[in-house]
RNA sequence: GGCAUCGUGGCCGAGUGGCUAGGCACAGCUCUGCAAAAGCUUGUACAGCGGUUCGAAUCCGCUCGAUGCCUCCA
């Protein structure tokens, strides 16, 4: 099945700034790659919104039939945390703190930012390139800038040469900069004394005596430039054009931009068709950050032991919430919000448990078909996830109309609205049904329905007390009994 | 200082020239032994000021405010 056929996709491209019809460079066939996380440290809740955002993004080519090969580096290589010479690599800087190996350091957040997304429901990326795997690669690169005199070698070093570049090609397309305006606001930063100009950025840096992470090269022992490593696994495993290229904003600039650069200079191909960018979350209205104090990690959500929020939420939940906004727009977390998405969410999750019992009848209530196509429509347009909720939604009061038996729908219909259900909330959104999946929830389900059964009796005796106090009891210990026309049924809060 | 984005009803969050998503909260009603759940109904909100237009939350200008990038960051 290739519903792409019938669905015309349009997409915000931040090169160009216009939503864009999407046309891949073959038909059928997505090459999308995205810049990962690099780890030093666990995975924070920012990080997860970006990989969320194009994990649904996958999720959803994927769904539309295309063959998809979604390439999310892991950058293990450690690279500067300022400008300034003596500046240290996160990852030794880490490792000495810890008195541990730099790749241990890599290994342990590698495993913890596999988990996190895991709990997420992220799909794995079709190929998890790292950038230590890849350094002849990189070195091969910077060896074709050279050549094309983009860049200049100094001490051990080599830099790219950012106004030579500018004068025949274009540095600052992507994020709406211009180089003479750069030059003129550069701020004064200390030792660049190396570089011809303060916008030049390294592609390769000689590495100290002390420097842990380190390579042979033709310019001596040393590490790659932070830019590189994208361009080169990018290169490698989707070619000098590919179809779209993601990230989060703050990667903009000057990373995007540097990459950009860096494969004009190489191999002379613009490498990248449609560049999307996924907006920060924000935490107390603040961007959440590993280097400030701003930031909340994921389990630290999921277990309740913070002191930002009132409770635990659930994976799903904090998935749920992160779907609601639009992946473009900043999204600010909050208790309040995440309350809100939290019985939205349970709502959504009863409305698609309800669909298997429901009553058919003649007749169905509405159209179905044009239902669906607002869905589609919905996610055709830069995949608008809130307003695809929002028509999911309008399908969970049918749903319940339907239950109460002031709506109908047919057989077929029925079995419509289950696969529509299903491929959009399961598939593309990439939510789970996190309630009553314990192992022992057959027992559960067979105690809460001998107990509905005592308190109905209890209720045609008129004892009211009783069956006050189980409905209660079982309330206190999160299972709301829901009094329907045909019975009574439960949910797990 | 430069560049960019944003400011929507009690809260969150879509929309982006006329037909004004959705969730949560609140109120009324239906249902119920009472509730809950579910359904129905109600909210004319788009930072401020000016302009363009038959018509603007949506376009333009200014002001104010917030955020991001300009240095590692998703």
């Amino acid at each position: 099945m290739q519903p792409f056929k019938q669905q015309t996709l349009r997409i915000s491209n931040s090169l160009t700034g216009k939503k864009e019809v999407f046309q891949p460079l073959k038909e059928g066939y997505v090459g999308m790659y995205v810049c990962g996380p690099t780890v030093y440290s666990n995975v924070h809740l920012g990080n997860c919104r970006t990989f969320m955002s194009f994990d649904m993004i996958f999720r959803y080519f994927k769904h539309l039939g295309y063959k998809v090969r979604y390439v999310r580096n892991i950058t293990d290589a450690g690279h500067l945390e300022n400008d300034a010479d003596d500046g240290e690599d996160k990852i030794a800087k880490k490792a000495k703190l810890e008195q541990i190996e730099p790749m241990e350091v890599v290994q342990r957040y590698t495993v913890d930012f596999h988990e996190t997304l895991q709990k997420l429901n992220l799909l794995p990326p079709s190929i998890e390139p790292t950038a230590t795997g890849h350094i002849i690669e990189q070195i091969e690169i910077i060896k074709e800038i050279l050549d094309k005199g983009f860049a200049y070698q100094i001490n051990g070093s080599v830099y790219f040469d950012v106004v030579h570049f500018n004068k025949t090609h274009d540095y600052g397309k992507l994020s709406g900069r211009k180089l003479e305006d750069m030059i003129t606001n550069t701020r004064a930063l200390a030792a660049q004394d190396e570089k011809r100009n303060p916008q030049d950025f390294a592609l390769w840096k000689k590495a100290e005596p002390q420097h842990i992470m380190r390579w042979p090269s033709p310019w001596g022992d040393g590490f790659p430039g932070w830019h590189l490593e994208c361009t080169a696994m990018s290169t490698k495993y989707l070619g000098e054009t590919f179809d779209i290229h993601g990230g989060g904003m703050d990667l903009k600039f000057p990373h995007h931009e540097c990459e950009i650069a860096q494969a004009e200079a190489s191999n002379g191909n613009s490498p990248v068709n449609y560049w999307l960018h996924a907006n920060m979350l924000t935490l107390n209205g603040k961007k959440m950050s590993k280097s400030t104090d701003n930031n909340i990690y994921p389990n630290e959500i999921f277990s309740g032991e913070n002191n930002i929020l009132s409770k635990a939420f659930q994976p799903s939940v904090v998935r749920f919430f992160m779907l609601q906004a639009h992946y473009t727009s900043i999204l600010d977390l909050s208790n309040d919000a995440l309350l809100a998405s939290e019985k939205g969410y349970y709502r959504l999750m009863d409305g698609v448990r309800l669909i298997g019992d429901l009553p058919t009848g003649a007749i169905t209530h509405f159209d179905i078909t044009s239902w669906q196509q607002k869905c589609y429509d919905a996610m055709n347009d830069d995949f608008n996830t809130p307003i695809l909720i929002s028509h999911l939604f309008e399908g969970v009061k049918h749903i319940n109309l339907i239950k109460e038996g002031r709506e109908q729908i047919t057989v077929e219909d029925k079995v419509t609205l289950k696969t529509i259900f299903s491929a959009f909330i399961f598939d593309v959104l990439g939510l789970e049904d996190q309630q009553g999946t314990d192992n022992d929830s057959d027992t559960l389900h067979g105690v809460v329905n001998l107990l509905i059964h005592l308190r109905n009796q209890a209720r045609a005796n008129k004892d009211y007390a009783t069956s006050d106090q189980i409905r209660d009891e079982l309330m206190a210990m999160g299972i709301q009994l829901k009094d329907g026309k045909d019975g009574t049924t439960f949910s797990l809060n």
